[in-house]
DNA sequence: TTGGAAAATTAGAGTATGTTAATATGCTGT
DNA sequence: ACAGCATATTAACATACTCTAATTTTCCAA
């Protein structure tokens, strides 16, 4: 083997982490939901609307996104307000952004 | 609605586009595959002893990244040799190491 | 041109994912 | 306690993924 492996080298754990986060964020409304907070939180109608597909949908999107934790959610009164929980998922979607969104 | 929705905002082909990508990524294997070439590239016989799983298996990984344009391929006599095509991709991988590698 | 290494393809079975529709839970105001 | 809105859960079905094992294709060397 005459070449170099690993020049990002990256431990099987950090990999399977990386994976299961990845896989979560990578369906197109879960992708959406997740655009679509930034910084900001949502309550689930909110983000009904904003994504426009059904209630049951997205609560089941939601639920998939808050058990990897990779959304918070607080509740206030009736509703549920969902936000992106970890800094360094928020890192990690602006970086998608600059990947691949054409917006300059 | 009462808050700002798409503060990192992204049309909706730009998603898709994203959501196809990170899906091709987040298997553990092909991410495995992806980091462990880095800037590099290596034929299927490398990143079979690299990843360690059988050659069928890594031929199809393959087959899905390349696929996918996340990989390209070039033929020297009898082997193939795989390197990231895309630097953006590069980029994005990167980001994620940053995001989920612990080694500073 | 034949043998053998390297890579790709195919088929099949098992598992996981995603959607819809229906139902359940929880909270609020009265 | 009750009515009604907001959210979560469940079940069922369809589709997509992933692995293994077997086979095929491609290329080089003798």
């Amino acid at each position: 083997m005459h070449f170099e492996f690993s020049p990002i080298a990256a431990r099987d754990d950090d990999i399977e982490r990386a994976a299961k986060a990845l896989k979560a964020m990578s369906h197109p409304l879960r992708l959406k939901i997740l655009c679509g907070l930034g910084e900001n939180e949502a309550s689930v109608q909110d983000i009904v609307e904003y994504v426009g597909t059904s209630q049951s949908n997205i609560s089941q999107h939601l639920g998939i996104l808050r058990d990897k934790d990779i959304l918070a959610s607080r509740k206030e009164a009736n509703r549920v307000y969902y936000r992106i929980g970890d800094p360094r998922i928020m890192h990690l979607i602006s970086s998608m952004q600059e990947v691949f969104c054409s917006s300059d």
